[in-house]
DNA sequence: GAGTAGATCCTCT
DNA sequence: GAGGATCTACTCA
């Protein structure tokens, strides 16, 4: 299993990138719990072009400063007060774009996972929306800027390859108020994977 | 199973 | 002071 290089986030088609990273692992080693699940679900913002994303129009705030960063570094963002989201910054250093990732198939720390969402048994929400997935990995605003190849978090290949015919898309979630740009088919999942959070398929 | 309201708090205006 | 890149529980059927 091979840790992504940082070229691989530092191109400039975040569509592309979007595409391949279905299917990738993602793993986190937090508190010395290491945690693994494959990519299942995500979502693109497209820079300052893009209303529904935290830098559109070129915004730039303290809070989405991380957006700007260079590639392959951890954007954490909380949302609605309580949810920690995590994504992942692509192009170049200077522009915003940005993957959220929505949703994982669980592999390795399962007992961890449903130990960090108090849950007792498993289901396949335990790590369905980028709210429940952050936790569940362990992931806040510590990792808030950390590079995604460093060893508390990182996306590997492990060989896996998921059928482009199985990778679909469709509208973003939870878009109530981004306009024409709500109606952008930047989602990604697997088709028919249980993990796959709900809402449009 | 579908639809809705409430929780909850940080950030930006 | 308003409004979120959400989740859960609750209602009603």
């Amino acid at each position: 299993m091979n840790k992504l290089s940082l070229n691989f986030y530092r191109r400039e088609n975040i569509f592309q990138i979007s595409v391949e990273l279905i299917g990738k692992i993602m793993v986190t080693n937090i508190d010395g719990i290491r945690t693994a699940g494959r990519i299942v679900e995500l979502e693109a913002y497209n820079g300052i072009i893009d209303r529904a994303s935290h830098a559109y129009n070129g915004k730039r705030t303290k809070r989405n400063e991380m957006m700007y960063a260079e590639a392959g570094k951890a954007y954490m963002y909380i949302c609605y007060g309580m949810h920690d989201m995590f994504n992942v910054i692509t192009n170049e250093e200077g522009i915003p774009h940005a993957i959220l990732i929505r949703a994982i198939e669980p592999l390795e720390g399962i007992e961890t996972m449903m130990k960090r969402r108090g849950l007792n048994s498993f289901t396949n929400k335990l790590t369905s929306g980028p709210g429940n997935l952050s936790k569940a990995m362990g992931l806040t605003l510590q990792q808030d800027g950390e590079f995604l190849n460093s060893e508390s978090v990182y996306i590997a290949d492990d060989g896996f390859h998921v059928d482009e015919s199985l990778i679909c898309q469709s509208t973003r979630i939870g878009m109530t108020s981004a306009g024409e740009d709500s109606l952008q088919p930047y989602r990604y999942f697997v088709k028919g994977n249980p993990f796959v959070s709900s809402s449009p398929r």
